[in-house]
DNA sequence: AGCTTTGGTGACAGTTTGTCACCCCTCTCG
DNA sequence: CGAGAGGGGTGACAAACTGTCACCAAAGCT
């Protein structure tokens, strides 16, 4: 079970080297390191799923010129901070992110977990400020996308305001479904969607949709799914006793994908 | 207490008669009654709320001349309906609309409310097929404008542009709101949240923050907020024990937003 | 009028979750 | 290398917050 690591695969593929000499976040755009700097838009294996979908070659290019390629965000690193001014968004390259807002009551809950090939800060697009903060929840490298400079571009190119809009709409789908969830299902069926989603999304960047590596901890999970940590642990079990999937930490399998989206009921995934 | 109906003032000046001859729901676009015949976006109260904010006349011209304004919908209609194709997104003139879909399992789920000056079916958006239903509160009135139509315009008009990311990206942000509302907030807060939150958005298009009608049944809330009715009920008569609100059926005054804004506990509205 | 829908409440219970406690493991870092 | 922090797993317990069921009143349609 230990060799469960395809989602770390492809984060070194893009991430390299990276020395990391300096960890402030938001930094600015730097030298790349050497593996990354051949990196473009027209080269990135995620360009199909992400802003440049079917662009063609001239006006990915242009989409290339606006896009600020920082260097590679440790662990923790914060993207920006809730209450920061909104500048841009980001793509995710590899890594993960989440996204969380602190209830100034204290505990902070987590709004969203972002995998490669999604975007990121679309929160801030409203009234220029973000909602949330967004961390790193591993080594992670992202595109940043001005978004002044996106909006001007859109202008120019009806497939990528095309796709920003679907990007958007996108989101606004997710988000509902998440309200659904969170409205009406059991601890289980949130685990069971949960899962099922991460499936997908992994699917989505080319990685096996049964084994995976979950960026996550138990509690950002719990928080995410308005759960406690213990009932997150405690149905990891339950659903490894029934046999559904296998848990071996991070790394999970999903052995009875139909039983899972049984379990969730709706006519999902 | 009867006297709080400064919601349905708003309906009747842009409803206008409408005799309402066919119920078809997806109606054509048929001639306007006369009372509503002149109604543009130039002339439209809420166009500084709306689709045409800081546009010059000549812009919101423009818009104007691909918007639909279609007949008055009833108590009831829909405007569209889960899996129907995506042709438009529609702006709230008057009256009140909810979104809901209808877990496969039977119960359907409320996961929106939309009041006068905002924008519905943006969760069509990215695949092309709404994922919701949405239906007419009460008698009501929108203006509906084609998607591609939209999109073409927003590629000369910058300012439109602009608008309807800012649009998207509001939606955006008010759904990952919910989100923290539904996983951690408590039945009473949740109440509470909601009524802050109504309070606010009749504000938005000039009504009364503090005295207002609700134009969804106690049901609709309860599904929206993962409450069953009794729950509900219940929470708005503690409220009105503790004399936070006053309540006579959907007419509610708000006495004591602060404290209301106390039980939500975190810094909002 | 008479029906349906909505809203309000009481009594009751109960099931799923949260709470608390403790343990183990891994990793990091001094 | 050893200590400490953070993550993960579980058991025991309860418990309270809601949901369920039942019934009634009021309102609103036709």
């Amino acid at each position: 079970m230990q060799s469960i690591n395809n989602s770390t695969e492809l984060n070194n593929s893009t991430l390299a080297s990276s020395e990391l000499q300096d960890n402030r976040s938001n930094a600015p755009v730097v030298k790349l390191c050497p593996h990354s700097a051949g990196v473009s838009c027209g080269s990135c294996r995620l360009n199909e799923l992400c802003l440049p979908i079917a662009l063609s070659e001239g006006e990915m290019q242009q989409l290339d010129d606006i896009v600020e390629r920082n260097r590679p965000y440790k662990k923790a690193d914060h993207l920006y901070r809730q209450h920061d001014e909104f500048r841009s968004i980001f793509a995710v390259r590899s890594g993960s992110f989440k996204t969380y807002v602190l209830s100034s009551s204290g505990s902070g809950r987590v709004t969203g977990f972002y995998l490669p090939g999604e975007i990121i800060g679309m929160d801030g697009i409203a009234d220029r400020t973000h909602a949330n903060s967004a961390v790193a929840l591993e080594h992670a490298s992202i595109c940043e996308i001005p978004f002044s400079q996106l909006e001007s571009l859109s202008l120019k190119l009806p497939s990528l305001q095309h796709n920003f809009f679907s990007i958007l709409g996108a989101e606004i789908t997710k988000d509902q479904k998440i309200h659904t969830i969170l409205s009406s299902y059991s601890a289980e069926q949130r685990i069971a969607s949960f899962l099922l989603g991460v499936s997908s999304r992994y699917a989505r960047v080319g990685l096996s949709p049964t084994r995976f590596h979950l960026p996550m901890t138990r509690g950002d999970i719990g928080e995410y799914l308005g759960l406690t940590v213990e009932t997150v642990s405690r149905l990891f079990t339950a659903l490894q006793k029934k046999g559904l999937i296998s848990v071996d930490n991070r790394e999970i399998a999903l052995l009875e994908k139909d039983e899972l989206r049984a379990i969730v009921g709706a006519d999902e995934f």
